[in-house]
DNA sequence: GCTTATGTTTACTG
DNA sequence: ACAGTAAACATAAG
């Protein structure tokens, strides 16, 4: 699931029942999604905290206190719900926050535990832990995703899911826009023409505009996400069958005859 | 048993 | 320094 759109739905629901809001209690049910802390340090540095207003970064997102600032990153099967408190709880809840508001409570879901959460004491510490990351891919400038391509030896694919270019976008996002565009995912990123990569960025802004309020990539019938897990999936855009590769170590859908290869 | 899955890091190779 | 690949992490589903 979590690609930037999903992050940034989990940051909605943090905005909308946490800011503002004072940490009670949290119970972390599995340690092993905590990375760099322990339940101990979690949740004596945390208890007591207001919650400020979240952000996010890629794929990061970055729960805000008046004291330290939690770091939570989603792997491939995070979640972070809101839920009413008396609601049992799922096998894979990890962590459980809760707040001033008895009723209900936030909970970091998460079945393969490839990611977790963090801690950072200060905006320093926050800094030093997204350093690596390049531009939110929400905000990036036209100028600077065209620049990004051109500086890029390889194939496109890989370009496009590398979160020291540009953070946010995973294997769903890139195919799709890849599609959209018109590209093929081979493609030498130097070797685009200006119109492909003016279409790419274009379709970067549109995808993103549509994904980010769904809080999700929306598996519609007439985007390629919405077919490309079916048996033998056929372009929304021309009928062909879709071809699947791996590019980059990852499971690659696009239509051959809307994305000619190079 | 095998493969695959929307992510990232590390080790190794070219 | 830059790319590409494979493996590892942990878990479930087909």
């Amino acid at each position: 699931m979590p690609e930037l759109p999903d992050v940034e739905g989990y940051r909605r629901t943090l905005a909308e029942h946490g800011t503002g809001h004072r940490i009670q209690q949290v119970e972390v049910l599995d340690p092993g999604v905590l990375r760099d802390t322990d339940p101990a340090e979690l949740a004596s540095t945390l208890a007591g905290q207001q919650l400020r207003r979240p952000d996010r970064h890629g794929k990061w997102l970055l729960a805000h206190t008046d004291g330290p600032t939690v770091l939570l990153h989603f792997g491939m099967t995070g979640e972070l719900r809101w839920m009413r408190s008396d609601e049992p709880r799922h096998r894979h809840d990890r962590v459980v926050f809760r707040l001033d508001d008895g009723a209900a409570e936030l909970r970091y879901r998460d079945m393969r535990k490839l990611q977790g959460l963090r801690l950072a004491h200060g905006p320093g510490e926050v800094e030093q832990e997204l350093a690596e990351l390049g531009p939110d891919a929400l905000g990036i400038e036209r100028d600077e995703f065209l620049t990004m391509l051109q500086q890029r030896r390889g194939a496109i694919k890989p370009a496009l899911v590398d979160q020291s270019r540009i953070a946010g976008l995973g294997n769903l996002l890139a195919d799709e826009i890849l599609w959209r565009a018109r590209v093929h995912p081979t493609t030498p990123a130097r070797q685009l023409t200006d119109a492909q990569r003016r279409r790419l960025y274009d379709q970067l802004r549109r995808v993103l505009a549509r994904a980010v309020p769904a809080g999700r990539v929306p598996p519609l019938p007439s985007w390629l996400t919405g077919v490309r897990d079916q048996q033998h999936p056929h372009c929304p855009r021309c009928g062909a069958e879709l071809s699947r590769t791996t590019v980059g170590g990852r499971s690659t859908v696009w239509c051959p005859h809307c994305q000619a290869s190079d």
